[in-house]
DNA sequence: AGAGCAGTTGACGTTAACGTCAGTGTAACG
DNA sequence: CGTTACACTGACGTTAACGTCAACTGCTCT
């Protein structure tokens, strides 16, 4: 009872299976990303089983996506989250990068308002001197 | 005074050039557009010479990808905005994707907040340990 | 034990969005 | 009038992000 290898990680371990449910992906996807570093699962015989860091990880991998951040953007940024991480060189540039990403998403959000703001406009033109007000339910 | 055929619009024309410096993207990069039916310069003789309406156009292209949507999403909604097209029912289609890609865009700026207000207290939590390797579980 | 089924590993195919290059044209410059 | 400089047209190359397919494990159920 002194020994304890793998606390009570097993309870928090996810297949496959039902990653790509949870998250609605293929295995393929989660495969792709694993080669490509993004995830980690652990392996029981040949089989992955995700932790619950794989789970953040692909809910921001995701979630980069879509703002249209490249894997490899994503992949950069990813490690900032990582903080068992006690690299401190590493660290240190994990959040330059994830300042920089921060200050781009600022920025986007920015323009986002302002393509909002164009697009309602744009249809409040068009309902204004609508032709025929549909049927519609908002 | 009736007729007006074509108006000042001589004045109001950009050369490949000028358009790709004013908008940081390559030749290629315009004529590609111009293939898939995003852009059409006129010609004179051969070579292209932009109007206002592609500079306008191209604006919302370049915004468009920078929030993740590909070049066919775009050209769907890019109708919207040419208020000189008559065709009701083409009209009224654009408008439906029109609101469909607001509500994405809502959604997507939703998201947004939500992934800056991550970041930063990720950030936050990386600056309050400052450089003290303090060994920590969550 | 055999059948079925999810999971795994290559390996190759695919699509979007351009890049690159070769050959041709043309307007302008010295 | 030759050369430089940019523009145009195919045509093929490239990269990212997966899809698809074949061949092979293990499991589980009967």
């Amino acid at each position: 009872m002194i020994q304890d290898p793998q606390p009570d990680i097993q309870t928090d371990l996810t297949t496959i299976r039902a990653m790509c449910d949870a998250f609605d992906v293929t295995p393929r996807t989660l495969r792709f990303y694993e080669a490509k570093k993004l995830l980690n699962p652990v392996r029981v015989g040949t089989r992955r089983l995700f932790t619950r860091r794989d789970r953040a990880r692909l809910k921001l991998i995701l979630r980069g996506k879509r703002f249209g951040f490249s894997l490899e953007d994503i992949s950069q940024t990813l490690d900032l989250y990582d903080r068992d991480r006690s690299d401190a060189a590493q660290r240190q540039r994990a959040c330059e990068i994830a300042r920089e990403r921060l200050a781009i998403m600022e920025a986007q959000r920015t323009e986002l308002d302002v393509a909002i703001a164009d697009l309602k406009a744009e249809l409040a033109k068009v309902d204004v001197r609508g032709h025929a007000p549909r049927h519609e339910a908002e």
